[in-house]
DNA sequence: AATAATTGGTTGCACATGCAACTATTCAAT
DNA sequence: ATTGAATAGTTGCATGTGCAACCAATTATT
């Protein structure tokens, strides 16, 4: 195969990847200014575990959400800020810190669910379930093979 | 507590996307450094458009690679402090700039080519062409959706 | 009990992104 | 020819990410 041919496919899909990921975050912030809050798609990933969980530490909601602490340590930060959530010192380990959502943070959750609904339904206009199903199976067999390593 | 635990209960498509994404920048940079070279992808990508097109304006790099013109000024800004680049002011049209690839800049994409080859293979392996074909056609949907407001 | 290794979290540096506001240049319409 | 709109690029601010180095608290080792 030409090298150049080669090339285009590669850049094809490492922009491909990086366009949906970029657009669709932005579109998530777009909508959630279109339902007037004042949130980021990682503000509200992190929100997630911590709504499903009262009190997790740290480092479960970087587990949960696939990122790395330093970002999780930083994205609380703006959150804290935000006055969504507080960090609380676990009384026995002294090491973690809990985070609990505060009743901004809950509210604000519940506000953004529609958010969340509609960007999902933005992305998949058009498509099949099997199509998204398919989609879904090979993206998680490209993810696999990145964390395996 | 594996990682692809959490894959069977329910993850997010949006949350599929931005970790293969974050995974396999990560993982290009890491490849990078095995081959003794410094790049990232994204100035990788950046650095595509300029090797077929020697002395292409900024605002077609952007287009040609999906990325904002912020963007672009300031990866640019990174690879002529690298040396990779030069920016060429058009003697025509003044408000254009050329960039152009220094001999280090050809050098290094030539070279930064094997990483891409191990990289895509990593991505890609143990799925087949069909799979990934058809990853590539839904993606595109979902593009398309994005960019068409 | 003293020392070493591990763990949870933070910080600083470098890089990438979006948005809005800005400069400078060119183009269009009258 | 002058004015006004469009275009190319830059800058500042806010956000998010990775890595390495770091602190403090907890466990393991001896």
């Amino acid at each position: 195969m030409p090298k150049d041919e080669k090339l285009k496919s590669e850049i094809g899909l490492g922009m491909l990847i990086g366009q949906v990921h970029r657009l669709s975050t932005k579109r998530f912030v777009q909508n959630s200014h279109k339902f007037g809050l004042d949130i980021s798609l990682d503000q509200w990933l992190v929100l997630g575990p911590i709504w499903k969980n009262e009190g997790i530490a740290q480092k479960d909601i970087a587990e949960y959400c696939g990122k790395d602490k330093t970002s999780v340590t930083k994205i609380i930060n703006t959150l804290e800020k935000k006055n969504l959530v507080v960090r609380v010192a676990d009384q026995i380990d002294h090491r973690v810190k809990r985070v609990v959502l505060s009743n901004k943070g809950k509210e604000l959750f519940l506000n953004a669910l529609p958010v969340m609904e509609k960007t999902r339904d933005e992305l998949r206009s058009g498509i099949s379930d099997k199509e998204i199903e398919s989609l879904i199976t090979v993206l998680t067999k490209v993810y696999r093979n990145l964390i395996s390593n």
